[in-house]
Order: C-alpha cells, then sequence, then structure tokens
DNA sequence: TATGAATGAGCATTCATTCAT
DNA sequence: GATGAATGAATGCTCATTCAT
C-alpha cells in the first residue's frame, strides 16, 4: 500500500477543510491580495488545479472565511443577550458571560477573526451588523431598568464594539490577558465609568 | 500659450500635492492594492513617468500619506494632555477639548484618517502609538486625581481608542455628529458609565 | 437493484453510442475548442474517466464523428451518378434524385452535417473529396452529351458544392424548405441560367 | 543612435499594424483558438505587454480583423450594384466588373477572407448580410428586366455566394485562377446554365 | 521637465488526461 | 467496468516601473 503520490488519509472533506485552514493563516497574515494561491497549495501540498477542485476562486474561498466568521459571531452575540429579572448585584457577572464567550471565541479564532473583523471589505458590515444586534439586547436591557436611561443605547453599543476590537488586538491576540479578565475590565469601565468615587 | 500639454499654473510643487490629493482620494476609496498608478496619474491628468519624477514608487506615496497623518496625530494628541490643577466640576469640558480636536482633524481629514487609522499595515502602529500617548496622559492625571485609582489606564486608552476609531467611522464621517458631540458624548460614558444612578 | 449508480440498460455499446450523440451536439453548438469533455461527461451522466474508456481522447471522438460523416456522403455521393442512355427531358429529375438524398441525409443529420462538413479542419478535405466525385460524375455525363461540352466540370462541382452548402444551412437547417425543393432549384438554376429567355 | 532596444521605426502605429498583420497570418493558419497571443508577440518580435498596449485583448483584435474585412466587403458588394438601362450584350462583362472586384479583394486579402469568411462565428452573419446586399442588387437588375422572373433572388443570392466562397479557396487562393477569369466563368455557369444548347 | 512606448515578473484560472482503488 | 481525486502544462492578462528622446 503505503499511499504512493498521495497525503495520508486525505480524502475530499480532508483537504478541503486544510486548504481553508491553510488559507485563513496566509490571509490572516498578509492580507487578501498579498495571499497568491500558488502559496496556499504549496504550503497545503497540493496543485493548483486541486485548489478549483474545492473553491470556486480566490475570492470564494475568502468569502467562505468570512461567512463562517460572521455567522459564528451573530450566534454568539444573540445568545449574549440578558434574561429579565435579574438583580443589580448579578448583573455584571451575568453580561460578563455573554462577552466572555464572544472573547473566547476571538481568542480561539484568531486568524478568523482577523480576516472578518480587520481585513476584508465586508468588515465594516459585520461590525455594524453585531452592533446593531447588541443595540437590541442593550435596549433591551436598557427598559428592564439595567442602564440609565439617559444614554443612546445605539452609540454605546459602538463604542463598545470599538473597546471589543481594540483590547482584543491589544490583550487577547498578544496573549496578555484572558477572555474572561478582559470582559470584568471592559464591564468595570462601562458599567461604572472613570470617575472619581 | 506656453501652457500647452500642461495644467494652468502647474509648477512642480502644485502638481506633486495634486498627485498625493488623487492618491489619497483613490486609497482610501478602493484601498492600496485596488489602487493603480494607472488611475493615479490619470485623474491627475500626467502620464505615469511624472508619477515617478515626485514619487519613488507607488508605497512611497502611500508612506508619505501616512507619515503625514501619524505626525498631524501626534502633535495632535500630545497637545491633549491637561494641565494640573483643575477641579473636577471643569474636567469633562477640558477633557472635551483635546479630544474634539482630534475628531475635528478626523472629520476634516476623512481620506487621510482612513488610510492612516484604517487600511496600512501601520495602522496598528499608529493606534498604539496614540494609545501610548493617551496612557502618559491619563497616568498622568490619574495621579492628579482626576480618575479612580483602581483601573489600569493602558486598558483604558485602549478602550478609549476603540471607542475613537469606532465612532468615527460610524458618526463622524456619516456626518451623523459633530466633533463637539462625539467628544461629549465619550466622555460621559467614559466618566460616569452605564450603571443606573 | 443491481444498477445502482448506472443509468438502466447502459452497457457498454448504449453508453459509447450515447456519448458520441451528446458530443456531436456538443461540437455542433459550440465548436472543437469551446466543447469541453466535462460538459459531454455531465450531459451523459458519466465521469471522465469513463470517458477514455470508450474514447482516446476529445480529438478521437471528433475524428469519429466527422468519419462517420465523410463516409456516409462519399456512398451518397458515388450513388448519385446518372446512369447512361437518359434522354434530356428526364434528366433534372433524374439529377434530382441524387441531390435530394444527398440534402435529405444532410436534413437528418444536422450536427453531423455541420461538424464534418463546416467546423473541422477537415472539412476541406471532405468537399474536396466529394467535389472530386461530383466532377467525375458530371464529366461523364458531359460525355454523354447531357450538359454544354464548353464548360469545365470540376468549376461546376465546387459550385456545385458551394451552392449546396449554403442552401444547406440558410434553407435546409432553417426548415425553410425541402430537400427535394431545393433539389430542384439548384438543378433549375445551374442547368438553365438566369437569362432571360 | 542606433535604436538600442527599439525595433527600427517603430512607432506605435507601425506596431500596432506589424501585429494586426501578424495577427492575421496566425489566425488565418491556426484558428482563433489554437493562434496564442504568445505566438504573435513573439513573431512581431515584442513582449506580452505591448500587445496589451494597443489591443484590450485577443478578442479584440480578432474581432477588430473580422469588422475591417466586413466593412470592405460590405462597400465593395453594394458597389456591384448594376445601373439601369443596359443593353443584354454587354450584361455579363457589366456584371463581371462588380463580381472581379469582390474577388480581387478577396485574392489580395486572403488572410482576412480566410478569417472573415470562414473561421469567425460571425462568418454566417457576414454571408448572410452579403447575401442579402446581394439579393437586393439582383431583384433590383431582375425588374429591369435583366434576368429571368421566375426565380426567387434570395435563393440566387445564396447560390452565388456559396460558388463564390468555394471558388474563392479552391481556385483563387490556390493561385490557379484570375479574379477575372473566375468572374466570367462564374456568370457564364449562372446565365447560362449547363443545359445542351 | 515631460512622455510615448515598452517590459519583467507574476497570477488566477482552465482543461484534457490519468492514477489508485 | 467505473470513479473520486488529482495534476502537468498552459494561457490570457495585469501592473509597477523604466528607457530613449
Amino acid at each position: 500500500m503505503g499511499q504512493r503520490g498521495r497525503k495520508q488519509g486525505a480524502n475530499g472533506e480532508e483537504r478541503r477543510a486544510r486548504l481553508l485552514s491553510i488559507a485563513a493563516d496566509e490571509f490572516a497574515a498578509n492580507g487578501y491580495f498579498a495571499t497568491k494561491v500558488s502559496q496556499i497549495v504549496k504550503k497545503a501540498g497540493v496543485t493548483q488545479p486541486t485548489f478549483y477542485l474545492y473553491f470556486e476562486s480566490k475570492e470564494a474561498i475568502f468569502q467562505e472565511l468570512i461567512t463562517s466568521f460572521r455567522d459564528k459571531l451573530s450566534t454568539l452575540t444573540k445568545n449574549s443577550k440578558l434574561e429579565t429579572g435579574l438583580d443589580h448585584h448579578s448583573l455584571p457577572e451575568r453580561i460578563a458571560v455573554g462577552l466572555t464567550a464572544i472573547l473566547q471565541f476571538f481568542s480561539e479564532n484568531q486568524n478568523l477573526t482577523k480576516i472578518g473583523f480587520f481585513m476584508s471589505e465586508e468588515s465594516e458590515e459585520i461590525k455594524n451588523q453585531i452592533a446593531e444586534l447588541i443595540t437590541e439586547n442593550l435596549t433591551s436591557e436598557q427598559r428592564d431598568g439595567y442602564f440609565r436611561s439617559d444614554m443612546d443605547m445605539r452609540t454605546v453599543a459602538e463604542s463598545l464594539v470599538g473597546i471589543i476590537e481594540r483590547l482584543t488586538i491589544t490583550y487577547l491576540f498578544q496573549g496578555k490577558k484572558q477572555p474572561n479578565e478582559l470582559a470584568k475590565e471592559i464591564i468595570n469601565l462601562l458599567l461604572y465609568g472613570l470617575q472619581t468615587k
């Protein structure tokens, strides 16, 4: 036997997944344009035509990564909505749960996050979508009396997105802080502010 | 006569500035890779060799734009440092001054801001630099007792940078809010937080 | 059961014929180069390796179609030779018989005719061969006194081939005229000409 | 001086014309698909980008050749219309003038003729257009009493086109007959037919 | 100072064909 | 007999950059 001329256990699905993963590495490292199909296939140990066996085009594989990111993030964001009837004491830690999950996802999927959140033309759109979802959650929570009533929750949501994206890069991706730590700090800042007590 | 084949009053300096400005338009609109030197010169009404008379390369003109952005932003950020001895009442509006100036600059230089803040490989570096400067300011201000002492000012600075970048795109560039309005909202959020009073 | 993954009753011969027929469709519709083996097999519901089980190559299947056309046409042309001893009255309709048979064949085998007569590199050769055969017939018939003796029968034969090919496309393939009608018109023109009587 | 790195006297227009001419050679010899841009530029002694300096694409240069052929042929065909009031004696030689001009054009532009008349997807369209123009001429001439009134002139026109295309290939392009000879023979056949007098 | 003309180097994509099973 | 998977070898086209003038 010996699998001559073929990578160990490389059936179609695996090959596809492997290409997708390597493509994510490359796109994340070099950006869309500087990433060459030739590099991807080289690292995957296949030839160029094989690439086109699994993906329509370079653009298509990139889109697939983005869509994957967007879908997962959407779900996580929707799931982070607070239930009603919480008492104010438990609020911070309840919020932390959803935020930690999102940061955890970013932490575990750095390449995907870089691509979807920072390098694609759709990044803005994705962030807008997330901000929109967060706005819905916050507004609803504001009505439940969890937050000050004199603030525009869309602005808060956009700010939160900005904070998340920035701290994700500077702390999470650098391994300087853990998702739950970061979540707590963000919440601490956003709930109580900087003012001297 | 005498000006045939040449734009009215297009001496070297003007031509250079014109190229730089058009390049900023193009880079901001299409990104680095999708912007072609051929497009820039076409819009500028000059030939390709002329472009290389003024700029070393496509990369070089891009860098020049970035450097210009970085320098101006650095200066503004440094200038936003608070003087000592302020009383707590005037704090918010004093902070707003510097922040407004920065947002004003972004608002008036959208192309440059897009390029320097959102599309270049140096964007991270620039934001880090800004965050560093802000951290210094905040830490100093914290020591002056303006802010809670139990918060890591680097994290706050990074958060602030994130908020600024996000609101710049979603509100400032859309013309939805003015620099000073936005500055106030940001400060309001960061000083007092979301908690129900 | 037992036929799973295989078209009902698709034994080797049938499958081969099916591929041949579909290939004829495709070649006739799109030409040699624009026809892809992948298309042919897709329409035939088989895989590419199966194609190569029945045919040496894309070129080979094309050649087989051409050869088939050429052989059938040769036979028909040879059969259209007039017998000796005809009287001049019956001449036109006797000629019409052979010509009709050829046009009938074209009409019933449009794909094959397009391929063999109009799209292959051998088309010229095929037409030459037909012209040669017709020349023999005409010359023989000229010797029998059926035609003017002052005309070069090779030129006439080539002209006839030209007329046939043109009217085949413009009338026969469009369904505008029937083989026997067309035959009569051609003969009418070639025998009596355009001159005002 | 010495024109180093540049072909003798190769300004833009000449280069373009040279490429066009070589492309005509190649297309005529090998067909559209088998002709590679790389071959054309090699024979022209330029690089591939130079090709794209003058032509949008391989398709575009091919179309330019076809359009050129079509336009010239259209003009010649229109010019071949007979004036009214000719007496029947001079008819044949008057017809011969226009036909000779067309054949002369084919003879002097073999490559262009091959491409436009025999190898392009538009060939049918071009022939139809020519047949249409000829039909107009013939019908008008028929009304002037030059031709039998019981024949459908569209059919005759198509037949004439068929004859012309065939004899062009077999006699003209082979150098076996001159345009005027061929014109006379065609007219002789079409006017008087094959019948024994 | 300015340009018409040219190119080196590269890239995404295609397709007929072939193994190993 | 049949196929899932793979590829060798091209090919059209692009673009930043540079001469010769």
